[in-house]
DNA sequence: ATGTGGTACTTTGTATTGCAAGGTACCTTA
DNA sequence: TAAGGTACCTTGCAATACAAAGTACCACAT
């Protein structure tokens, strides 16, 4: 008999570590400046957020439909027409909360690592 | 006709933001100092990590079966027994690359407030 | 005109997680 | 024995990231 104990993947926590959390840098990217998919996805990529297609989209849609974002297509000399998506007034609105959220949090992990730390 | 708009919930997001990632301040916090599920509770609510006990006993099962802590019982003075939880060797090498994954979140975010402050 | 490759957007199914709500069991004290 | 507090656990649901596959547009060479 095998041990059967579940080995941990390092690979998934660090997935994991970003769930949910995606929303607040593409609202950042967005609101810094108008920009399409794939130029977030280098954005993020650049910033050592790796993250898919499959995971953008679905949560662009879901910004433009919450009303934080909106979107113009735009031609491009290079292939098929873009989504240029743009902040809207309540997204700025809420990227400021988000961005509260984020130093909230921020501090808080670290104050648990320096205890955490202090203890070893 | 209404809107039909989803209105955006920022209560849920402040939640979002916190999914998945769970796993490390509960490291932190057990690996500073063996604790058991109420205690780590408190230390996640004076830290701002409002948790539940529905989030923080499946995860600690999980972390258990994944050989990141372990736990013995131990008597109360003032009720039932409690699992006072360890971390494992295994534990604390998997905690040094959270933490590594964790500054490297840090910074990205960090970096993406400034880009997006400058542009503003 | 045709096909090839690149670009852009979308959808489907799966795994994982946080959470609300409810439940079980132990212990102390009145 | 009853009541209240403490500790642990489970179930069902909603939300998210991801892999994988698909659709469609465009330019350019043949």
């Amino acid at each position: 008999m095998s041990d059967e104990k579940p080995q941990y993947n390092i690979e998934n926590a660090k997935s994991q570590m970003r769930k949910g959390f995606l929303e607040f840098p593409v609202l950042l990217i967005i609101g810094a400046k108008p920009t399409y998919a794939p130029d977030i996805l280098k954005q993020l990529k650049n910033a050592n957020l790796l993250v898919v297609e499959g995971t953008l989209y679905p949560l662009l849609s879901r910004l433009k439909s919450s009303g934080l974002v909106e979107y113009e297509w735009q031609e491009s000399k290079s292939g098929p027409p873009r989504k240029m998506y743009t902040m809207t007034e309540q997204g700025k609105e809420i990227l400021q909360q988000l961005e509260a959220s984020w130093k909230s949090l921020d501090d808080s992990v670290n104050t648990l690592i320096k205890h955490y730390e202090k203890s070893n």
